[in-house]
DNA sequence: ATACTTAGTTGTACAGTCCAACTAACTTAG
DNA sequence: CTAAGTTAGTTGGACTGTACAACTAAGTAT
């Protein structure tokens, strides 16, 4: 054994990638960006997470990175950031090996719609994918943090967090029904986010061509709440 | 900006570790190994997990890489191994910017029997803890690991995994039980156990002083199981 | 007024947990 | 041989929350 084997050990390519979901037209979207199309780069003009490396001078940690990565992009602070999961092997990056710690961030509807990174521009999930192929395994980690999401919003309130200040409760359902792509059972609905100690009523209606409903914002500095059950117990 | 300013960047440490539970002696306990007590590395003599440095030149990946150091001190393979998370940060290693990624895997009960490693020791977990200071940030690590367990073992069947290959609804119930910390209901656990297609009968009885108990097998090459409800509903 | 649409409630059925009491099968003490 | 003790396993009633469906409420448009 050598002197400090450790340390002269090659160290991989470290990365931080971040899975921006939000709610547009009616649909669940994730910010991809389109890498350079420099010759020295791999998968030149092709789509992919936002992302890039950990810059161990200016980041202090992992999760400071991916909300670094995230402002660049959308000019925004995430009111969630989740870490997903981490991706390394020798074969994901044509440079050698390289790890990718990906994060997983919800922006509601407001502030998914302000300016972006020129480079950077929305997708609607289509399944658990995307329509353009994208570069390294970001498929791979789009599908996973789909997965994730919609598994999570089984059973806790991760939605409330892709919606507006104020919304209404069909509102809100519909923004869940979006998410897992499948529809929610009304009553049952209501009566677990009211017993949720999640929202509270403003003083104020939803007018439209109809009957006005009941707005609603979040009890403020909410964490998500776990519920006790999914919403459809399994076959 | 140089050119390939990206690779030239100074690339963090990069190490995995692994968080490895078992039953023994009827508590829940958790795999240390003792820290080398050269002067030139950090923390010496101190208990963390077991992991380190990812071998670029024969890791092929992440989770071989965590399989491999799981191997090396327990010498089995487990049969779940599942990634936890992953810290990085300027300061957790006093060696420079380091980040590690961080997996958690259940051995069952014969398995984690067998010799370990010189400068391997089972330690049990109190609350979320072990009782001796654990190096670098791993006692947060495993704070978080025993904290997923946790959660996971209200909904799914995880705890499967850290039973011998067969045993009775009483011997899994208070493995539950273990890793929960609490009391479960004994009717309603073996209605949801029973309900899942998880264990099968086999033609034996665990005999003991008292009535014998029916033993049980996994079903083969069974994934966990999750369940549409936590034990207890909270509230 | 009447039809239409969406908001919100109500009632019955059902699934699964909670709690407690019960029966079943074995060992040990006397 | 019987009685006591212990653990395995079942049963039944109360309760919680979802599923499904029908209902009422409040607005707009014709």
């Amino acid at each position: 054994m050598p002197e400090k084997p450790e340390l002269d050990f090659p160290r991989p390519l470290t990365t931080v990638d971040v899975v921006i979901f939000a709610i547009r037209s009616d649909a669940l979207q994730v910010l991809l960006v389109q890498r350079p199309r420099t010759e020295t780069e791999p998968f030149p003009g092709a789509w992919a997470l936002p992302g890039g490396f950990v810059d161990i001078a200016g980041d202090r940690d992992l999760e400071a990175c991916a909300a670094r990565k995230l402002k660049d992009k959308t000019g925004v602070v995430s009111p969630y950031l989740e870490q997903l999961g981490s991706w390394g092997s020798a074969m994901r990056d044509p440079r050698g090996w390289s790890a990718t710690h990906a994060y997983f961030a919800l922006l509601p509807e407001h502030a998914a719609g302000g300016p972006l990174a020129a480079d950077a521009q929305w997708f609607a999930i289509e399944g658990e994918k995307v329509r353009p192929k994208l570069a390294f395994d970001h498929a791979e980690i789009l599908q996973a943090a789909v997965q994730r999401l919609r598994s999570k919003v089984e059973y806790t309130s991760l939605p409330a967090y892709l919606m507006p200040p104020e919304f209404t409760l069909p509102e809100l359902q519909r923004t869940f029904e979006i998410v897992l792509d499948r529809p929610l059972e009304k009553s049952a609905f209501r009566t677990r986010m009211l017993a949720a100690d999640l929202i509270e009523p403003v003083a104020r209606m939803r007018k439209g061509p109809n009957r006005p409903a009941q707005l609603y914002r979040l009890k403020k500095a909410k964490a998500p709440v776990f519920f006790a059950r999914t919403f459809n117990p399994p076959g």
